[in-house]
DNA sequence: ACATTAAGTGATT
DNA sequence: AATCACTTAATGT
């Protein structure tokens, strides 16, 4: 039986304040491994198999989706406290991921081996309804973006994005691209360019170089 | 100073 | 709203 390792128990305690049952989360201390990713690293791709189920404790990752011509669409974004719904129905039913999962910022999350997720829905009640809870925001926010593509314009759309970024990142100063976000919502570039003008002139947003400061009305 | 990258523009479909 | 073919501006080396 492996030691329990006392940062991680405290990160747990601190940041997953669901998961009440001590026996749980010594079992995560036990058996997960705290890692840290760069900004940019891939976490997981289309058709790999998943090792681990992670629990975010800081920084944000982006779950997106990429058609055959390579064109890519944000499917939700997962913050502290979150977790991976995808890569527990992927480690349920042995299925290869449909979905990429990138590192938004530097990120630091524990990774749980896929052997024991299963085992933890049984024994812990906290568990299962963590992961049961998760799996529902995760299908709440897919419903808000497949909604905003399916009925909004672009300019809504933008802003929504934009929102829930700075929600997320708790800033209202998103360092970003136009190209970046053209990506994210599957759009082009001189489009966000241009609605994103549009935005500043109805004094929604400040503009720079790599910058967007969302304006508070 | 120069090269690179981000952003802006206008025309076309 | 996308794409093209640029121009202009900011930034890194």
């Amino acid at each position: 039986m492996p030691t329990i390792d006392p940062e991680i128990l405290e990160l747990i305690q601190e940041r997953f304040p669901q998961i009440s049952e001590p026996a749980l989360q010594e079992a995560i201390a036990s058996v997960g491994k705290l890692q840290s990713v760069t900004q940019g690293s891939i976490l997981m791709d289309y058709g790999s198999y998943i090792q681990y189920v992670p629990l975010v404790i800081g920084g944000s990752i982006k779950v997106v989706r990429e058609g055959e011509d390579g064109n890519e669409l944000l499917l939700y974004y997962l913050g502290e406290g979150d977790t991976c719904s995808m890569s527990f129905s992927c480690c349920m039913t042995q299925k290869r991921s449909i979905i990429r999962t990138v590192a938004e910022e530097d990120t630091t999350f524990v990774a749980i081996p896929i052997e024991y997720v299963d085992a933890w829905m049984r024994d812990f009640t906290s568990w299962k309804n963590f992961v049961m809870t998760s799996y529902d925001n995760r299908i709440y926010e897919l419903v808000q973006t497949i909604d905003s593509i399916a009925f909004k314009k672009m300019d809504d759309r933008l802003l929504e994005y934009l929102q829930r970024k700075a929600e997320l990142k708790g800033t209202n100063k998103l360092s970003t691209t136009h190209q970046d976000i053209a990506y994210d919502l599957n759009a082009s570039r001189e489009g966000i360019s241009r609605l994103l003008k549009q935005l500043e002139k109805n004094g929604q947003v400040k503009l720079g170089r790599n910058r967007i400061e969302l304006v508070n009305q």
